[in-house]
DNA sequence: TGAGCAGGTGACAGATCTGTCACCTGCTCA
DNA sequence: TGAGCAGGTGACAGATCTGTCACCTGCTCA
């Protein structure tokens, strides 16, 4: 089911018949207000995104942050050219791409092919981690070391699965932000983000070396496994 | 991989020879100390544990617990007929079944078979729950209720994982106390765990009713989705 | 090579969590 | 029907966590 987000009439009709078409189905929503409340329904059906950038009561930002707190759906910002700036910072919160208005509906087909294919790899739904010496068993909520057990506070734990669920990607700070508070993380200080992941580090690291790589300038990524 | 731990050398010889013949790896261990060691460094392959009860440096409740701690691999105590009692109590700590010695193999082996078909249909590895309308991502660590957050302490959210890999089970208050501290539970007040009890209903309770049934003189039951 | 800045560090105040207590409620059985 | 007890409740002290601050470190570029 795909969530198209959009306050113009026109095109959204055009998008939905065209995506009926090709055999999806369709919600709408045509605000911030309204698209919040239709994802928080649906979220379990909706497996696309189609993200207008301004829409009357906010910005496509706000919803797309709502969305990437919640699941990793493929998100495409629709933008028109001027708020071209905007697109690309939205990339960084969390959209998988954006279309710049007037589009050809062939080329939106395609880069929704495209991430579908990337994205098509399933992460295979692993529950247990290993990150250095330490074992993260996230059904029981459990980290360990040589059998004994770490003990994280509940913003590290998070920390650690944003990391887990991402692992050998970059992770800009805004993202971990993004994902860790509610509130997009607009209101913590940025220097929040640098003490808690001291503070992982410090209970993860051993002798293997520095688990939370530094991306200067970019952000934080968590090792592969070695 | 099956985990022998005993201390007679010659049911040790036995019980090897048996098993290797049906086709299993075995590993040994013939004290508590050497178990848990044996334990922590393959715990991911061992899918069976046979338990003697009468270990020298301790019994093997003790390494029960510790392994209850952090799986759920099936476990057969092997008791001295006058440790049926102590049997019995170890049955409610975490073990699936229990042998008095002397025994016959095929008993052993028939009891093994019976315990590893009614734990064959694998519980699919599910990541998001569903409790009244509250939704648990464990991969996100992350709880809410129509859409908000809910936050849970540390010691909250691992109860109701507890809870939510044992979903629709009696469990009892020991078995809870095991699996959520350290040392068993043993050296935590009973009513700690009441008092953890309510305010995780506190938290998760809404209008469709208690979800953490009590079952008086039992222990407590997570509601099966309605 | 040193100015500027991204990220790291140690310490802190206030908030929350943890585990316990004393006491309450209400089930169950004689 | 009421004694006895399992489990529930509200309040609490101390421990831990949370987010911020002021300042430090060390990379990067002109």
């Amino acid at each position: 089911m795909i969530l198209i987000v959009e306050d113009d009439r026109m095109l959204m009709m055009g998008l939905q018949v065209a995506l009926k078409t090709k055999g999806s189905q369709v919600l709408q929503a045509g605000s911030v207000r309204e698209a919040l409340s239709v994802y928080d329904q649906q979220a379990g059906s909706i497996d696309f995104v189609l993200l207008d950038m301004r829409l009357p009561d906010g910005t496509g930002m706000e919803v797309c942050r709502h969305i990437r707190r919640r699941s990793s759906v493929p998100i495409i910002f629709l933008t028109a050219c001027d708020d071209e700036k905007n697109a690309v910072e939205a990339l960084g919160s969390g959209g998988d791409d954006y279309m710049t208005k007037p589009f050809h509906l062939r080329e939106l087909l395609a880069r929704m092919d495209a991430i579908r294919r990337r994205s098509a790899p399933q992460r295979e739904k692993k529950t247990i981690f290993r990150v250095g010496e330490n074992v993260i068993d996230i059904r029981k909520g459990r980290v360990e070391r040589q059998g004994k057990e770490i003990l994280l506070s509940a913003v590290e734990y998070r920390l650690l699965l944003v990391f887990l669920q991402n692992r050998g990607q970059l992770l800009r700070r805004n993202q971990i932000l993004s994902f860790l508070w509610d509130d997009g993380g607009e209101f913590v200080n940025d220097n929040t983000l640098t003490v808690y992941i001291r503070r992982l580090r410090q209970k993860l690291d051993d002798e293997s070396g520095r688990q939370i790589e530094t991306v200067r300038g970019m952000g934080y990524r968590l090792r592969e496994d070695s």
